[in-house]
DNA sequence: ATTATTAAGTTGCATATTGAAACCAAAAAC
DNA sequence: GTTTTTGGTTTCAATATGCAACTTAATAAT
């Protein structure tokens, strides 16, 4: 059968799936954030099939993660770019990296490193944090049903988030 | 034919998703973080078949991103709880939720709000910045082959991460 | 102690999705 | 104007998902 769709879930990270979290979306979007551009470029230096590529690109300009735009001025074939919504995601795709230096390669065996340009230092960890950047563990974070919480949601939040 | 594994891919991102990026892993480490234990409390609460979440448990037991211990001290009865792997996720999942309330669901629509459980305020948004906290976007960040690349990824980065 | 109930899976099958390769039309290059 | 490259679509076999029924072991009820 069909997968389940998340998109009646009144939870963003469901909604996120919905849109990106498909088999080789994220990728894509990491290609993108480098400067590809190109369907056969995505093509060749993810190794990922054609028609699914096709179809993930389709996606990703549907949900406006990405934009058909033409290649230069005036040419008929077109290129695909980031939008500002496929930007934003840069702290997610930090993150993911980050955690698979410490988790998975080990930093020892990072393959890229990623540096403030202005500086050349390897930039921070991306925590969670308080407004003012005090760093915040699991245990000192709290859940409140938010302004869009119905009520099986508003009754699950009683619970904090557990260690 | 079988899912191109991302596993022999020197990229940390890939990496990952080798792990958590499966349709459903996310939402359960999600569900974990909510102080969920209990297989029938995860099937019921994601409404995931039980066949997928079988499977999907034992690779992240598999993986350390959770581990399974009796459920009280001297049970048979085995619960799955996070590692510190998996609860170093955190930031993941929270850039995700902040996404997908901004672009997805929209602020005033979100359906969760995280809170600093010391003082009750909204958390920050998540970033990514300097080791001392200057946040840096997309055009400010440069990309090095890290100690672990290989040739081909050497290669490519003569680039830069683009706009 | 015996029975009932719940919990935690597993199995089998119909439907969906993926990957690979072949095919095609339009744009660029020559 | 012919060839090559690009950006796909189509087809088909292999895999993965969802659902429901079945199993087996651990609690709970009587």
């Amino acid at each position: 059968m069909k997968r389940i769709s998340f998109s009646d879930r009144r939870c963003s990270l469901a909604q996120y799936l919905e849109v990106i979290g498909e088999w080789w979306t994220l990728l894509i979007i990491r290609e993108a954030y480098f400067g590809t551009r190109r369907f056969s470029d995505f093509q060749s230096r993810l190794g990922i099939a054609r028609n699914v590529l096709s179809e993930r690109l389709e996606r990703l300009v549907v949900n406006d993660l990405l934009k058909k735009e033409p290649a230069s001025p005036g040419a008929k074939r077109a290129h695909y770019r980031l939008t500002d919504k496929g930007r934003d995601l840069l702290p997610v795709v930090v993150a993911l990296v980050q955690w698979g230096d410490r988790w998975v390669s080990g930093p020892e065996n990072a393959p890229v490193r990623l540096i403030d340009r202005a500086t050349g230092d390897a930039i921070g960890d991306i925590r969670v944090q308080t407004k003012d950047g005090r760093a915040l563990a699991l245990h000192d974070i709290g859940l409140e049903p938010g302004p869009g919480a119905d009520e099986a949601i508003r009754e699950r939040f009683q619970e904090t988030v557990a260690d």
